[in-house]
DNA sequence: GTCTATAACGTGATAGAC
DNA sequence: GTCTATCACGTTATAGAC
């Protein structure tokens, strides 16, 4: 019988404190610009146990940056692929779970789009759901609407395009629209709030523009 | 009387040649991931040049970010502050222009954000326009339509948000976009142009929205 | 597993010949 | 102005004691 998962603080290990501290420093600015004593610091942990655990600073990155690609998509993934709902519920459940979630990692979007930039997008390769969102559930709920007529056309890509883009360009322009608007991070949050409620509602309009 | 503007090609310059060559790598790479090294192998010049016409890495830099920033957005700038065209015609001329601006160069975006994200959102304290988008003279224009209740109140904010992320999330996600909707870069680029004609439809479709 | 000390290397910058 | 050679430094990675 298993005896020994008595243990509670997870963080108390250290493999799993670099870990930890390697996803925030790396998200934050970046494989180049990321020193591996930052790291070290981050995690309050000597500098050399780095190389100990993932024998170099790119095979860390490799593995943080594959694991929130995975998580990052595999939850998306989840949402576009909702058997239950409808495709209005799940523009909605979209906006708001897709919101949620970058409320609380505001840097995700912006950290994979840079390395992409600067690593190529070959990091994309073995992520499941990346290639197969236009085969989504939500996608083809989206082309059958628009063959019954219910909707106007708007090539699916446009459609996915625009939904993505409402929800996730205030993320990563989040400097500038704080300068832009002078608001202060409490009312961006509370402007990300309302975005919620309000892009399915611009979804739907724009979905039956003339 | 002046006698020597006889010189025909500018990037015969050293100068020049650096540059230019240093706009086109800090752009695609960003600060930290550039090397000298790489600026002087685009430039096709000797290393040692690059510290003798801008002293360092960073002051060259620093020359690339203010001018890239203050081209940007200057060119924004025009755009939102046109006197001779309406609210209407505005949405129409920021969608085609602004696109315009960026199929010529898509790097633009995406290398201000990264650059903010390390270096800080200070880099626009100095840039005229960025502050002063909210007093455009399309800004108010919104506004104006919104009281003669013309257009359904939408905060200023969200309306500026959903026009910029329309028409630029495509261009800073573009890999991600290629690699799920299996497009060429042609083929991309045709996306970007029908976008320029949908935009201002989808736009006004979002204002009447109930 | 964790630490200190240091090796090995890459990169920004400079000196000095031409 | 341009080049070669080299320095100076910061960073990653490792050796070896504990």
């Amino acid at each position: 019988m298993p005896s020994k998962n008595i243990k509670k603080k997870p963080d108390i290990n250290t493999e799993l404190k670099i870990k930890s501290a390697a996803r925030v420093v790396f998200q934050k600015k970046g494989y180049a610009a990321t020193r591996t004593r930052d790291i070290a610091e981050e995690a309050q942990v000597n500098l050399a146990l780095i190389t100990y655990y993932f024998r170099s600073k790119e095979k860390l990155f490799q593995l943080i940056m594959v694991e929130t690609l995975a998580n990052f998509f595999q939850k998306l993934g989840l949402l576009f692929n909702d058997e239950a709902s409808t495709l209005e519920e799940k523009v909605q459940l979209i906006a708001e779970k897709y919101t949620d979630l970058l409320l609380e990692d505001p840097e995700i979007p912006l950290f994979i789009m840079s390395e992409i930039r600067s690593h190529g997008a070959a990091v994309l390769k073995n992520i499941p759901v990346a290639g197969n969102i236009m085969q989504s559930v939500f996608m083809k709920q989206y082309k059958e609407a628009v063959q019954k007529g219910k909707i106007i056309q708007m090539e699916p890509i446009h459609f996915l395009i625009n939904l993505l883009g409402l929800v996730v360009f205030p993320f990563v322009n989040s400097p500038t629209i704080k300068k832009v608007g002078d608001l202060t991070n409490r009312q961006f949050e509370q402007l990300m709030q309302e975005r919620k409620k309000l892009i399915p509602v611009w979804i739907n309009a724009m979905c039956h523009a003339r």
